[in-house]
DNA sequence: ATTAGATGAATTTTT
DNA sequence: TTCATCTAAT
C-alpha cells in the first residue's frame, strides 16, 4: 500500500499533539476557527499512516454538512488506494448498521426511512384511527410528533414533555399515550423507521449484543465531530461503542457552539465527558486562524455573559487590522433588504468575490424580502435553507414509487401513491391498501383487484394505475434509472402537467433524479441515502447564471463550521433572537446562535435590523407599526467590541 | 359515503 | 408557501 506523506508541520503545537496522541480517550475543547475538524481529519490519516485499516477507523457527526467536510477533509490526506474510511452522520452509519445487522433485533433489512412530512401523515391517520373524530384542541400531529421525538432525544417521559412543553394538553395525556403507542405499532408493522427510530434501534442492538471485543461492532478507532451537538442517546451510542474498542476514543467539540439544544442535543456529554469515561486527556485548541482581532474580540466578548460553560478565550494567531464590527438600524424590512442588496454590490463592484460573502440570518423566513431585492439586481445567490430538494412534492412522489417496490409494507408510500389515482381518497385507498399489504406483494394480487373495493368510476382509473404500478416489476430487478424513467414514461407525467403549476421545472428535477441514482448499485441503497442526504443532492434554490461564484444566505444553523471574508447579519434585533426565549438555559442557547454567527466572519462583520417591528402578516390590515424594534441584547450587554447603535452605518 | 376543490390560518433552528 | 377545515359535487 503506498501511503502519502503526511505533512504535520502545518500544524500547531496544540493540534500536533492532538494529532499524535497515543491511543487512548481524548476530549478535545476547542473554539470556533481553531481547526477543529482538521485536527480531528489529521489525526485520522495520522491512525491509517501508523498502520490502521481506513475500514477499522469509524468517523462520527451530526449534521450532513459537517460530514461531507469531515470524509472529504480525511479522504484528501489519505491516499486513494488506501481505501474508504468508514464514517458519517450518526443516522447514516445507524442505517448501514442496522441494514446488515438489524435482523438480530427482529427488524427486516429492507425497512423505510420516513422523514417529518411522512411521520405527520401517518400520526394524522392515526389520530383519526384511534379517537375517531379530531377534537379541536386535541394537539395537531405536528405538535405530536415534536413531542414524541423530544421524548426520544431528551431521554424524558411523554408525559415530563407534554407538562413542559404543552400544559395545556396534559388533559388528553392518556389519548397521547394511545396515539403513540399505535402509532409506534404502526411504524413497525409498516417496516417504517423514523430519524429517531434509527439512533433507538442502533442503541438497542448496541446494548444487546455488543461487549467487550465484540467483533461485530468493533471499530480500532472512533473519532467524534461536533460532539456538542449530540444528544443522549447518542452520547450512549459513542460510550458503548468504545466499551466494544476498549476505550479509543477522540471526541472534539466546543460548548460554546452547541446550538441543537431542540432537539436534545446536550452538551452536557462534553462537560460531563471526563466523570462518565476514566483516564480521559483533554486537551484545548485556542488559537483561532479565521478571523481580525476585532472579531474575535466581539465573539469574545459575546460569549463570555453565559455562565454555564469551559471558558475559552481565543486568541488570534496572526496579528491583524480589522474594522471593528458595525451595526446598521434601518426604517423597515423593505430597507433593510434595499441597503443590504446595494452594498453587496459595491462590495462586488469593488472585487470582492460574491462567494467570500454571505448573510446569515436566525429564520428561513428573514430571507423573503432580501432575496427579492436580489433577484430584482441580477445578483446571483445561493440559498441554505427553505425546502430541500427531496421535500419536494414530486420528488417524494417519485421516490415512493420505488419505496413500495423495496418495502411492499410501506403503507406511508402507498398512500402517497394511490392518493394520485383519481376517484381514491384517503377511505378507499387504506382499504386497498390493507388488502395489498395482505398480499405480501404486488404482483401477487389478482387481475381484477380492487374491483370489490372500489364504485364503478373509480375502479375504471384505477385499473390503468394498477397494470401501470404493475408494469414496473416486468424487467428482472430494475434499477432505480429504469424505474424512474418508466414512471415518468407513464402516465405520472400527466399527473405532474395538471396537478403543479410548473411541470417543466418539476419534470427536469426529477430527470435530474434519475441521474443521481445512475451512480448507485442498488435501490436500497439509493432510496436511504437519498432519504438521509437528500440536501447533499441540494438543488438548493439559485437565483441568477447558472455559472460562477454566488452569494450565500444562509441560516446560522446551517451555517456552522463555514467561514467567509465578510458576513452580514440580518435580523439582529432582540425579538428575533430573544422572543421565544423563556428560560434562562434558552437565552444562553441564544447567545451561543449568536455567537456561531459571529464567528464566522473573517474580516468584516455587519449586523443590520428594521426599526419598525412588523411581523410576517403584515400585508392584512392591522395596524402595528408602533412598536419598535431594539438591536439583539448580545450586542448592547457587557462592554461590548462593537461600534456602537446608530453609528450611522458607515461599514467600510 | 367519499372525494376534490376552495377558503382561511399559520411558520425556529435539523436528522 | 403550505396545511387544516369547510363545502359543493360525485
Amino acid at each position: 500500500m503506498i501511503l502519502m506523506k503526511l505533512n504535520l508541520s502545518t500544524l500547531n503545537e496544540d493540534q500536533l499533539k492532538v494529532v499524535t496522541a497515543a491511543k487512548g480517550k481524548h476530549l478535545v475543547l476547542a473554539g470556533a476557527g481553531t481547526g477543529k475538524t482538521r485536527t480531528l481529519t489529521y489525526r485520522a490519516a495520522y491512525l491509517i499512516e501508523k498502520g490502521m485499516s481506513p475500514q477499522n477507523l469509524l468517523l462520527l457527526t451530526f449534521t450532513n454538512k459537517a460530514a461531507r467536510n469531515m470524509m472529504a477533509q480525511a479522504s484528501a490526506l489519505i491516499s486513494s488506494n488506501s481505501g474508504m474510511i468508514n464514517g458519517g452522520t450518526f443516522h447514516s452509519i445507524a442505517n448501514r448498521t442496522l441494514r446488515v445487522n438489524g435482523s438480530l433485533i427482529g427488524l427486516d433489512s429492507n425497512f423505510s426511512i420516513i422523514d417529518m412530512e411522512d411521520q405527520r401523515d401517518l400520526v394524522k391517520a392515526t389520530v383519526a384511527d384511534t379517537l375517531g373524530r379530531l377534537d379541536h384542541y386535541f394537539p395537531t400531529p405536528r405538535i405530536l410528533i415534536e413531542m414524541f421525538s423530544n421524548s426520544i432525544n431528551k431521554n424524558e417521559s411523554l408525559e415530563n414533555i407534554v407538562m413542559k412543553n404543552s400544559p395545556q394538553s396534559y388533559d388528553y395525556m392518556k389519548e397521547i399515550f394511545d396515539v403513540y403507542a399505535a402509532y409506534t405499532k404502526r411504524k413497525w408493522s409498516a417496516n417504517c423507521l423514523d430519524y429517531d427510530d434509527l439512533l433507538i434501534c442502533w442503541h438497542r442492538l448496541l446494548k444487546e449484543f455488543s461487549s467487550e471485543g465484540e467483533e461485530l461492532f468493533f471499530h480500532e478507532d472512533i473519532l467524534v465531530d461536533e460532539f456538542q451537538d449530540t444528544n443522549k442517546i447518542q452520547g450512549e451510542i459513542v460510550d458503548l461503542l468504545s466499551k466494544v474498542n476498549r476505550g479509543r476514543l477522540t471526541v472534539v467539540g466546543d460548548d460554546c457552539q452547541s446550538i441543537f439544544a431542540f432537539r436534545g442535543a446536550v452538551y452536557e456529554n462534553i462537560l460531563e465527558f471526563k466523570e462518565r469515561h476514566e483516564d480521559v486527556q483533554v486537551h484545548y485548541l485556542k488559537k483561532n486562524y479565521r478571523s481580525t482581532t476585532q472579531v474575535l474580540n466581539l465573539a469574545n466578548d459575546i460569549i463570555s455573559n453565559n455562565k454555564k460553560q469551559f471558558y475559552k478565550e481565543l486568541t488570534p494567531a496572526y496579528k491583524s487590522v480589522g474594522l471593528r464590527p458595525n451595526i446598521m438600524p434601518l426604517p423597515n424590512v423593505n430597507a433593510e433588504a434595499t441597503w443590504l442588496a446595494k452594498k453587496i454590490l459595491d462590495s462586488y463592484q469593488n472585487n470582492v468575490k460574491l462567494s467570500d460573502m454571505a448573510v446569515l440570518y436566525r429564520n428561513h423566513s428573514h430571507s423573503a424580502f432580501l432575496q427579492a431585492e436580489l433577484v430584482k439586481r441580477n445578483i446571483p445567490y445561493q440559498i441554505r435553507s427553505g425546502v430541500r430538494f427531496f421535500e419536494q412534492a414530486h420528488i417524494k412522489d417519485v421516490i415512493a414509487h420505488l419505496k413500495i417496490l423495496m418495502n411492499n409494507r410501506d403503507e406511508i408510500a402507498w398512500t402517497r401513491v394511490i392518493g394520485m389515482c383519481p376517484g381514491v381518497g384517503a377511505v378507499r385507498s387504506s382499504k386497498l391498501i390493507k388488502e395489498i399489504i395482505k398480499a405480501k406483494s404486488l404482483f401477487e394480487l389478482s387481475e381484477d383487484f380492487g374491483k370489490d373495493i372500489l364504485p364503478e368510476r373509480a375502479y375504471r382509473n384505477w385499473q390503468i394505475f394498477f397494470k401501470e404500478l404493475l408494469s414496473l416489476g416486468v424487467p428482472k430487478s430494475p434499477t432505480a434509472f429504469q424505474l424512474i424513467n418508466m414512471i415518468m414514461e407513464g402516465s405520472y407525467s400527466d399527473y405532474v402537467d395538471i396537478k403543479y403549476k410548473n411541470p417543466k421545472n418539476r419534470k427536469e428535477d426529477i430527470g435530474q433524479l434519475a441521474q443521481l441514482s445512475d451512480s448507485y448499485k442498488s435501490l436500497g441503497s439509493f432510496i436511504s441515502d437519498f432519504v438521509l442526504l437528500g440536501e447533499m443532492f441540494g438543488s438548493e434554490v439559485v437565483s441568477g447564471t447558472e455559472y460562477g461564484e454566488r452569494l450565500v444566505l444562509s441560516t446560522i444553523h446551517q451555517a456552522k463550521g463555514l467561514e467567509w471574508d465578510r458576513v452580514w447579519i440580518i435580523r439582529a434585533n432582540d425579538s428575533s433572537f430573544c422572543a421565544r426565549a423563556e428560560t434562562q438555559d434558552d437565552i444562553e442557547e441564544e447567545r451561543r446562535v449568536f455567537y456561531v454567527a459571529v464567528t464566522r466572519a473573517k474580516r468584516f462583520l455587519t449586523f443590520t435590523y428594521p426599526i419598525i417591528a412588523k411581523e410576517w402578516g403584515a400585508a392584512k390590515s392591522k395596524f402595528q407599526g408602533s412598536e419598535l424594534n431594539k438591536p439583539c441584547r448580545f450586542l448592547i450587554e457587557g462592554n461590548n467590541s462593537l461600534d456602537k447603535p446608530f453609528s450611522g452605518g458607515f461599514v467600510f
